[in-house]
Order: structure tokens, then sequence, then C-alpha cells
DNA sequence: CTCGGTGTTATACTCTATCTATAACACCGA
DNA sequence: TCGGTGTTATAGATAGAGTATAACACCGAG
């Protein structure tokens, strides 16, 4: 509990759809660790309610992240982070979207050390 | 010229939009150097007949890797592929989606060397 | 038991994106 | 002139996104 003063920031001229925009949010969190296993998120009306979108936009968010593995939804009690590792399909995910963006890096004459580089910066974030 | 026996493959059953699996397609070959800066692309309407999809999808997809910087189109001689680098934007948006991209692989317990070896891996081919 | 808060489902509507289809245009090499 | 470029315009069909209202089953708190 104590959340930290759980929040999520909608752009509106965003191209990216708002529940793409909430998952992405809630699944950066978690990695920084500012969402650690157990805790709860408020509920899809709240939610939906302080962000200023339709419940339904939020469910659509928890449900993917739900599918995904990165929250546990009990009737009762909210969702909850749960991280779960898939063996076959998360790593396939994965592996697809990042040589879709090495090959983007390639063609524009970024490095794999300059992508090493980034990933240890995302990684040393807080955690 | 020569081209190589060019390919790009549709799955009518994938979520990708079309256009978009053309563009992630021409994106793939340029990094690994199937194609190379000058070769020459199919017409649009030469392509979307290869494949079976309309004109229009295709000139979509053209457009795009235009804007994207990885085409060059000129009217009269079609589509050539011309990798330029945009210093600012080009970088940030590989970033930001690398972002997401490490988050995720935090999520699922995936280790930056492991993210390390997989883009070495994308890196080793051909070219 | 009743009340209120969970997620969930259903229906309906608007708006946008995607894909297709047909047609026409300006341009230019052969 | 002819045919092949990309490009633009218009139109239609289908699907996704977002909103809105409503109702449901469930269950802890009172």
């Amino acid at each position: 509990m104590a959340e930290e003063a759980f929040t999520i920031n909608i752009d509106f001229d965003s191209e990216e759809a708002f529940y793409m925009q909430v998952r992405n949010q809630i699944i950066t969190q978690i990695a920084c660790g500012r969402l650690t296993k157990g805790d709860s998120l408020p509920s899809v009306r709240q939610l939906a309610s302080d962000i200023g979108i339709n419940m339904h936009t939020v469910n659509k968010a928890y449900s993917l992240l739900r599918q995904e593995g990165y929250l546990k939804i009990d009737r009762r009690s909210g969702a909850r982070v749960e991280v779960e590792y898939r063996k076959g399909s998360d790593d396939k995910e994965i592996s697809n979207d990042l040589a879709l963006l090495v090959a983007r890096a390639r063609c524009k004459g970024i490095s794999a050390e300059t992508l090493h580089r980034l990933i240890d910066e995302e990684y040393e974030k807080v955690k």
C-alpha cells in the first residue's frame, strides 16, 4: 500500500490509443519498481475519472495487461500487480519487436554499442 | 539492378496493418543488406499485384518510408533506397521505443545481457 | 440483509483508420 | 504518341477506438 501517488498522464494529442498509453505507463512503472508485485491499482472507474477518459477505455487497458501477464484481477479486490512470465510467447514477442527496432537502428547508422548503452541506462533506472 | 528476387510476404491473418507489414519488411531488408542504397523498388502497381493487395496500400507504405527517410521517390524512375539520418527525431523515436521494450523485458525477468546478445545476433545477420 | 464498490457484459453511437475500387492527373523516357 | 512512374480524388466497406448508459454477479462493510 501507500502507493506513492500513482499517476497516469494521457497525451490527448498523441496518435497512440489511450488504452495503449495507460498500458505502457503501467508497464514502465512496474519495470522501474514504482509498482511492485501485490500493489493494488485504482479501480477502472476511479482511474478513468482521474485522468478524464472513459471507464471502458481503462478496462480495456487492464484487461490487456491481465492477458499479457502483468496484472491479476479479482472481482472483489480489484487489480493487483502480479507479473508472470510466459515462457514461449513473451520471449518471441519481445524478440520480434527487438529485431524490428534493431533494423531501424541499423538503417540509421546507430551502432550495437549505442543500443547496449541505451539498454543499460534503462536498467539503471531505480529498482 | 539484379535485385536478387525481391519479395514481400503478407500475413493476411495478422492484426498488423498491411502497409505496416510492407514497411517493416523493407526496413528489415535494408538493415540486413539485401537492399542497399540506390536499389530500385517495384512500382506500387507491380508490388501490389505481386502480393495481392491494393495499389494504395503499397503507396501508403512507400510514402511512409519516404517520410521516415528510407526511400527517395522520383516520379519518373520510381522508388529507390536512400537511407538518410535525421539527427534529432530518429534517435528520440528509437530511444522511446527501446525504453518501452526494455520495460517489458524487465517485467518478464529478461536480463540486460540477454538483450545485448539478441541485439548482437541481429547485427551479425549478413551485411 | 442492505448498501456500495469491485470487474464484467451488453448495447448503441460517433469518429477514425484501414483497405479496396475506379478514375483521372502531371510527368517523362522510349 | 504511348506506356509506365507517382500522385490525387472520390467513394464505399469493414474494423478499431472512444464514449455513454445501463445492468449484472460478486462480496465486504455496515
